[in-house]
DNA sequence: CAATATAAAGATAATAATGTCTTCAAATCT
DNA sequence: AGATTTGAAGACATTATTATCTTTATATTG
């Protein structure tokens, strides 16, 4: 299990990187997809959840695209993750017992209810526009490998 | 996406409950799968896993069961997650990118690589002999509700 | 040795997540 | 108006997860 979705960690790359884009107005979603070497009709879907929450406005036709509805630094990481993968991840017990807490707690209640709070936090802390800046400034990544750079990271393991 | 696995999360309330029973020798998986609400052969399968890691030792024939092969004090959830689940969680990137940071990070690779740590620590601080003792000192709960439960909660909610 | 109880292994089914392909609807451009 | 570009919707395929059922192997008991 990882944490978020494959959808979800999608969904966040493609933001990222429409945040990045912002200035240029809407942005198709084949050409988000075509940078972030993800299928386009797979990401067309995901995004549309972030259409439907009306975080994104999208747009048909020649020029069109997508863009952010709102100033993209009020935008969180954690609206994101709610539209695709729900907030359970941040509300329910980690044992999965329906009313842990409210009934009878199960023993790990306690610190996780604790944790889950922070790791809310980590995500309501994380806005789409720093996130962009940090990538387009720092060189960081949204994007797997690709053949190249795979060959040169095993061989910078074997030394 | 919940933080573990269904069958993670049933691998852990099993094996609490193993180790609430320990005095009592190799405990049969049914009566495990009973106590908890689980189907036993699914149950069989997960625990299976944690045999196959030496972490419980099983034993057939009338009088068989499983128990931990180990002081139960001695061992941690996190070898219950890590046995089931794998330890990725504690160990990839939040955005899936493989090579995130020995290679370029992604724009979450700091605060995750920060939380994820305190996110093992809590797993690694939780022992099953702990865990059992709460569940069975504080009345804690390992298994879902029954209909009667689930109907008093509904009713409660609606006050 | 026969009956029984148990974990292990395997077959199969159901469901959810992921991914691809085709068609449709709407907007733009000439 | 017709061609083109785009998102939306839907059909379908693949894979992983969850779950059930059957059979097998092994140990115990009488």
């Amino acid at each position: 299990m990882a944490l978020l979705s494959k959808s979800c960690v999608y969904g966040i790359r493609a933001s990222i990187y429409i945040a990045s884009e912002e200035e240029n107005g809407f942005i198709p979603i084949s050409q988000v997809a075509k940078e972030l070497n993800l299928s386009p009709h797979f990401l067309t879907k995901i995004l549309q959840e972030l259409t439907n929450e009306d975080l994104l406005l999208s747009h048909k036709g020649p020029r069109g695209g997508v863009k952010f509805a709102r100033d993209t630094s009020k935008i969180k990481l954690i609206e994101i993750i709610g539209a695709i993968d729900g907030m359970d991840l941040f509300t329910e017990c980690a044992l999965g017992l329906e009313g842990c807490g409210v009934y009878k707690p199960c023993p790990l209640h306690d610190s996780w209810t604790e944790h889950r709070r922070v790791l809310r936090e980590l995500f309501e802390e994380e806005n789409l526009y720093d996130l962009a800046m940090n990538v387009k400034n720092a060189g960081l990544r949204l994007r797997t490998l690709d053949q190249k750079e795979i060959l040169d990271l095993k061989s910078s393991k074997k030394k």
